[in-house]
DNA sequence: TGTATTCCTATTGTATACAAATAGGTCAAC
DNA sequence: GTTGACCTATTTGTATACAATAGGAATACA
């Protein structure tokens, strides 16, 4: 990743990032050019090459003569993710325990406070990046090259799915918040500790939480709807 | 991908992948965009965004103000491999098996006739080419986006690597080649018949030969070495 | 002779102008 | 009323000119 922080470029592919994953930009919206040019204040030329950037990182796809799209989200997907999600965590979980270093248990730990203010707070955008901050921290740890391009495919994913759920007013969905919370406390534990068997059965834990929250939040919008587009654009 | 075939672009696109895989552009490599404009006929608006999309797949590291380098490999590239390896490649060839299409499984057949014709003539680039081409056939089978990333990531360096051992005069060597070759074939009966587990197992198998080839022919350069760079190039 | 500073050159990063392709709408024919 | 072709406007793709940066060479100085 080349680019530095601070200038337009930068900012540009920060915020496209953060938009995405907020689902201010929803899966499968365009991306124009020069709408972007204008709001980041470059020309079309580094633009393009933040698009490129994150259409390898998988945040957005690229088609021919038609611009950029936001990368969609289908029941094919989900039905990816529902597969590839136990698999990487748990290795991830394993290894950052494993290889952690103790620089990175400090922003881990400054990151959780962050998610457990945002929890408190009832700010959903913040829950969800906090919380993705934190798990992507925790894919930094594993420290594989290889594997980390999986994972952090996985998190673009499970941090769009999530801003469903973050946002809930049930007593059961605040209690699986929490729930989710406490789990990753102990796994700020378990890393600090080394337990590396602790930790993968930790991730594993949390994913079934994070799986019944889609399950039940996810799925009774409907099988056959891209997710994370609001009703009201599906036949627009 | 937006490139289409047989354009300038996916020319330079295409070739830059080979002769990285090939190791003829050697890891670490500079790649400077003024050479590459003149020998694929673009200007170097196209060739850079041939450079971002390699770097997407991890072909290509890209450094601010730097310019492009090939993808490094170095002891830790190994131990992230050897960890990442038998992980991914024992899902991908149960997903494989699950979810192959007839005409994929007709494509992967052709390519092990290639690769059998390639072993025969001793031709080591099509030998690595070709062994590479039939593992990301088995990606594509498999059809998952997440893991994909991985997947295709390992291979870029497998193959890299492979360069090394394919280049045998030894008996044993030569043996070795023979068996992963009828490894190749049992696969491609597993994923007809549809049998996930015995692919996964014969994917670990083909690990075990793959890794007792790397530790025979790659270890005894060095652990210090950057892998793949002829030695007379190290210290320059 | 060694070191630091300045300038120069080579290379990358950005902006803009131009070419190509696509999408949408109008009009005509059936 | 529907279908099809054509034209136009919009958007993407490419080339090139210009700006900024990095690395090295030459020079000044200790």
């Amino acid at each position: 990743m080349p680019t530095p922080r601070g200038t337009a470029k930068s900012d540009a592919y920060e915020d496209l990032k953060r938009s995405i994953l907020t689902l201010e930009r929803g899966p499968s919206s365009a991306l124009e050019e020069a709408e972007l040019c204008d709001l980041y204040g470059l020309s079309r030329t580094p633009l393009r090459e933040v698009l490129q950037q994150l259409a390898g990182e998988g945040y957005v796809t690229l088609q021919l003569n038609r611009g950029a799209r936001v990368s969609d989200m289908t029941h094919y997907t989900l039905r990816d993710f529902f597969l590839a999600a136990p698999l990487m965590y748990s290795a991830i979980m394993r290894l950052a325990a494993q290889n952690a270093t103790s620089e990175q248990i400090d922003e881990i730990k400054s990151i959780q406070d962050s998610f457990r203010a945002a929890l408190a707070s009832g700010d959903v955008v913040e829950c969800a990046l906090t919380n993705d901050q934190f798990h992507r921290i925790t894919g930094h740890m594993a420290g594989n090259r290889y594997l980390l391009a999986s994972f952090d495919r996985l998190l673009i994913d499970h941090t769009r799915i999530a801003m469903t759920f973050f946002r809930t007013n049930t007593v059961a969905g605040r209690g699986r918040l929490d729930h989710a919370c406490r789990q990753h406390d102990e796994m700020v534990t378990a890393i600090e500790s080394g337990d590396d068997e602790r930790a993968a059965k930790l991730a594993l834990e949390h994913w079934a939480l994070s799986r019944d929250q889609i399950e039940s939040f996810v799925m009774p919008i409907g099988i056959e709807a891209p997710l994370g587009v609001p009703l009201s654009q599906k036949f627009a």
